[in-house]
DNA sequence: TACGATTATATGTCTAGACATATAAGTCAA
DNA sequence: TTGACTTATATGTCTAGACATATAATCGTA
């Protein structure tokens, strides 16, 4: 055995050369363009075979960390801090996790032919039936969230018969529909009468509008539009360099 | 051989075995908690060594599309459709991208040994010097946002001698501090007098507002509060599934 | 000087093995 | 039925090679 090794090295090897250069980078040692070790030194500094470096650098390479060029080496990319991780919970999820008491209350429900807003507002082409619904999130009986959601039956046939009563749609869809893309747009409104009186706060009073747009390979599910109390929720996005 | 492979295989063998997987799970047909075919088993399916579709099968684990669990195998993940990748673009970045003129107009400048408001915006505790800015960034000439920031002359003392009056401090931050992480709080608020003035928009207009601190390795480095006129601008957050 | 051909080299991918290790599943006893 | 022990197995990590390929550097030539 060639391990050099410290007796004990809790973490694999290829984990511990990772940790060694994302180290490097996030303390600033190692600056965006400096070239990190070619790995054939770094198979002679931890006395591995290449196979092991390959994997610890393609995995700095696949969080951005590093850019691996031909020929040239690896470099430390320039951070590009305009993408964040977005934290946007199930609301459900996101009141109990606060050690909250969550409360549902469906406010309206309707199967119709789809609108031209509707069609719109779903960017689908076709006519066809859709659901829309009105619902209300609280977090210990007090207003949270409101929530207006258009989905497509033609996607989403279930959705036609399903509870909403008891279930928010967020959580059915999100136990119904395997696996989606979607994509969030997030602006500021003040409330006008209708929201004031739902989340029960004052007409004027500044609200968080999140409006999700989901479907999978191509086809449309549902589009959700959230209206939040401004001032006292917050979105979080924490960006980490890798 | 026992390649089912069509003649011309464009991508590598292991980036064909992750997108066929992938394409499996985004089109519905594995839903989540099917279990992908074991290791051995693609392994005699695509007539290659286990290092190659295990390559493949990793790469799914660290985009969350899928769970491997030993001895038991891997498993498509449920959709955690809480975390989204939201583009926050350095805002000359983005003005630009945009086509329109971008224009930046230095309204105050202050260098100052940190108050206890300050210390607290910035999460450190000891006292020091820091840097006070507020601009105004325009496109085509009209308000687009307005910039509180705070510097930290101790982990950036480069910044008490940097010209601001031409650059964005944000700019600047990110040629002169080589990697940080940041989080994002994103919040709604109504336009105060100041702001309004500031913006060009009436007072009780609605306004989204950015807050990001930031720091490299334990150090704060600056936080700033950006506002953006609420029904003019979007912030866009678009999750794709891995 | 500029441009085209050649060469050296770092990364990209892959193999056919190996041993480690967590754990699901089966076995057996209390 | 329950708990403790054993076993089988899928993944986790690693090796010592191999050939492919893009490209930076060098060299030669017009």
């Amino acid at each position: 055995m060639s391990l050099t090794a410290d007796a004990a090295d809790q973490p694999t090897l290829y984990k511990r050369i990772r940790a060694d250069i994302e180290k490097r980078i996030l303390t600033g040692e190692w600056p965006p363009g400096h070239r990190i070790p070619f790995e054939h030194e770094l198979v002679a500094r931890y006395g591995c075979s290449r196979m092991t470096v390959n994997k610890a650098l393609s995995e700095l390479a696949q969080a951005d960390l590093i850019e691996r060029r031909r020929r040239a080496g690896s470099f430390v990319r320039r951070p590009q801090h305009q993408s964040a991780v977005l934290k946007i919970a199930d609301i459900r999820a996101e009141i109990t996790a606060l050690g909250r008491a969550y409360g549902y209350e469906l406010i309206g429900r309707k199967l119709r032919a789809a609108t031209a807003a509707d069609r719109d507002r779903l960017g689908v082409k076709k006519a066809g039936k859709v659901v829309a619904i009105t619902c209300r999130h609280s977090a210990d009986n007090v207003p949270f969230a409101v929530e207006d959601r258009l989905i497509d039956l033609a996607s989403v046939p279930h959705a036609a018969t399903a509870d909403f009563s008891r279930e928010p749609p967020g959580s059915w869809l999100l136990h119904h529909v395997p696996w989606t893309e979607a994509e969030h747009t997030i602006s500021a409104i003040v409330a006008d009468d209708r929201t004031a009186e739902a989340l029960d706060i004052a007409v004027g009073a500044p609200c968080l509008v999140i409006d999700r747009y989901t479907w999978r390979s191509a086809r449309t599910i549902t589009a959700v539009r959230l209206l939040y109390p401004g001032d006292s929720h917050r979105l979080v996005a924490r960006f980490k360099g890798g």
